[in-house]
RNA sequence: CGGGGCGUGGCUCAGUCCGGUUAGAGUACCUGGUUUGGGACCAGGGGGUCGCAGGUUCGAAUCCUGCCGCCCCGACCA
């Protein structure tokens, strides 16, 4: 069998690009930095953004859709977000194209230049903002929960398949409330929110943190994540949630009139997650025959493979596996039957595997003879004989088992490479070498993490959440710390 | 924007240094047959402005000049 994609440990970038093209997830579209989802990566996609939807609108948000050009003077309302964004906006400049009389094809319309030039959307605060302005009025409009799903554009120098593309799709959240306290408790159940989804859903453990001076938000006080860890030791923020203050609100000019009659600004957040997602669930789980794709994310969650010569063989087989069928689209399983005779059993075995649909099953003759079926897990690449009559249960708990088995491979991956380091010499050595988290102190100056980034190309991921308190001294400068921080290289 | 590499059937590439039959291979595709429990085999077939433009030459994928595009490494970033 001819080698589908290249050896993982290898070359981890090209293994990594191959199987997004080859598992048919998505391709290099010929515009610039863009990317294509083919459907079956859009049909993950589709199932992410249900799950999140769900999740947002049981903790009382509501979808909105916001245009996609800004104009550029709402840019500048905000100066440390404007900053933050200038390098890499796309500008609307002119609205007509005309045929070019000298050359053939068509020119930009110099007559057609707009008065004032339209930003495609890097994000959407400042549109939203400035709708907000006439939308809050009194402390009766709050709290205001607005959630949209989009794409936004930034025009990356590097692009990489779902990991940076110049257009991504994503869902941002924008709220505004009354007091601070309550986006504060906003900002931290959203990203709660994103790691449940990533535990529970994408079977992919994360550190909670919040994000140093250097790597915070432009135009946020706070900014918390998410960071999860790549099979090649890399971190990948996965998810992000700003507390914003009051600083859209005094930068748009939205306040509410309080109980006691007075003016305040209101308090913000936004948080969003991005088809970055796909990067990290594909990264994470997929070994050298392909994807691996956790059961609650799988768009086909058990295919049915026939081994038939003939029209008469297909059809007892069919006769068969139809009341599995019914039997497991009634408990909601994604299952499909691949009947076509236009690709031999080994062929499809292959690229099921190359998809990563979790269970396959297999039915031939020898299976109708004694009533059995043969079930294979992709995790495990397993292989059981399973009586037909018991089938049904069977898949059922091994989907659990399999969301189960590769969440917990997952966390025992992220343990495994997890080092608490004292000395630089421990830490060079360790992020030059196998990399993975790494817990160190840092004495919290922007200019040890600058040194440690130059030297190392280390990044403080994140101030976790849930460390404790203890003393220790700067692993760069040894001047004193209160908590370790979460180092490593990231994408 | 700096440093490196590459543009040849749909895809991966050989051929370029040292110019010379009708430009090749693998894979994919089409047809027929044999096959079908792990990406089948045999036979036949279709598909190429050799990135673009100009130049040198009897003759250019190959040499020269200019341009365009892509990939990798950096800087930037969800």
């Amino acid at each position: 069998m001819s080698k589908a994609i290249p050896n993982r440990s290898e070359d981890y970038s090209l293994w990594y690009n191959e199987l997004v093209k080859k598992a048919g997830l998505a391709e290099n579209s010929p515009v610039r930095g863009c990317m294509v989802i083919k459907p079956y990566g859009f049909a993950i996609w589709e199932k992410m953004q249900q799950t999140l939807d769900k999740m947002f609108k049981e903790t009382g948000h509501q979808n909105a859709y916001f245009p996609l050009f800004i104009p550029k003077s709402f840019f500048s309302k905000e100066a440390s977000h404007v900053e933050g964004f200038a390098k890499e906006c796309a500008v609307v400049t002119h609205y007509r194209l005309k045929n070019d009389e000298v050359n053939g094809g068509v020119i930009v319309d110099p007559d057609a230049k707009l008065e004032e030039e339209l930003i495609v959307r890097p994000t959407s605060e400042t549109v939203i903002w400035d709708s907000y302005k006439n939308w809050i009025q009194s402390y009766r409009d709050l709290p205001l929960l607005i959630n949209q799903w989009a794409n936004v554009v930034r025009w990356e120098m590097r692009t990489r398949l779902f990991l940076r593309t110049a257009e991504f799709l994503w869902q941002e959240g924008h709220t505004a409330h009354a007091t601070e306290k309550e986006a504060q408790e906003e900002t931290k159940q959203m990203l709660d929110i994103y790691a449940t989804f990533a535990e529970q859903y994408m079977a992919l453990p994360v550190i909670k943190g919040v994000k140093t001076e250097n790597e915070r938000f432009a135009g946020a006080v706070d900014t918390y994540c998410i960071e999860a860890l790549m099979q090649d030791g890399k971190a990948l923020q996965a998810g992000t949630s700003h507390f914003l203050g009051q600083n859209f609100a005094k930068a748009f000019d939205v306040k509410f009139a309080t109980r006691e009659g007075k003016d305040e600004y209101v308090w913000g957040t936004s948080w969003g997650v991005s088809t970055r997602l796909m990067g990290a669930l594909i990264m994470a789980h997929s070994d050298d025959d392909g994807l691996v794709l956790p059961p609650n994310l799988a768009p086909i969650q058990v295919v049915i493979v026939p081994i038939f010569r003939k029209e008469e063989e297909l059809a007892s087989i069919s006769e068969a596996v139809d009341p599995l069928i019914k039997a497991l689209r009634a408990r909601n399983i994604d299952i499909q039957f691949d009947k076509r005779d236009t690709h031999k059993p080994g062929w499809k075995f292959a690229e099921y595997e190359l998809k990563g649909v979790p269970v396959r099953i297999a039915v031939g003759p020898k299976d109708l003879e004694k009533g059995t079926f043969e079930i294979a897990r992709r995790d495990t690449k397993e292989k059981s004989i399973i009586q037909q009559s018991e089938a049904t249960e069977y898949i059922i708990n091994l989907l659990k088992d399999i969301q189960e088995n590769i969440h917990s491979k997952a966390v025992n991956f992220q343990k495994e490479m997890t080092t608490f380091v004292d000395t630089w010499e421990e830490f060079k050595s360790q992020i030059g070498g196998e990399g993975g988290f790494v817990y160190a102190h840092w004495d919290g100056t922007s200019e040890t993490e600058d040194k440690i980034k130059n030297e190392t190309k280390a990044t403080i991921r994140c101030i976790p959440l849930d460390a404790q308190p203890e003393e220790g001294k700067c692993v760069f400068t040894g001047n004193p710390s209160k908590q370790r921080v979460l180092f490593a290289k990231s994408y």
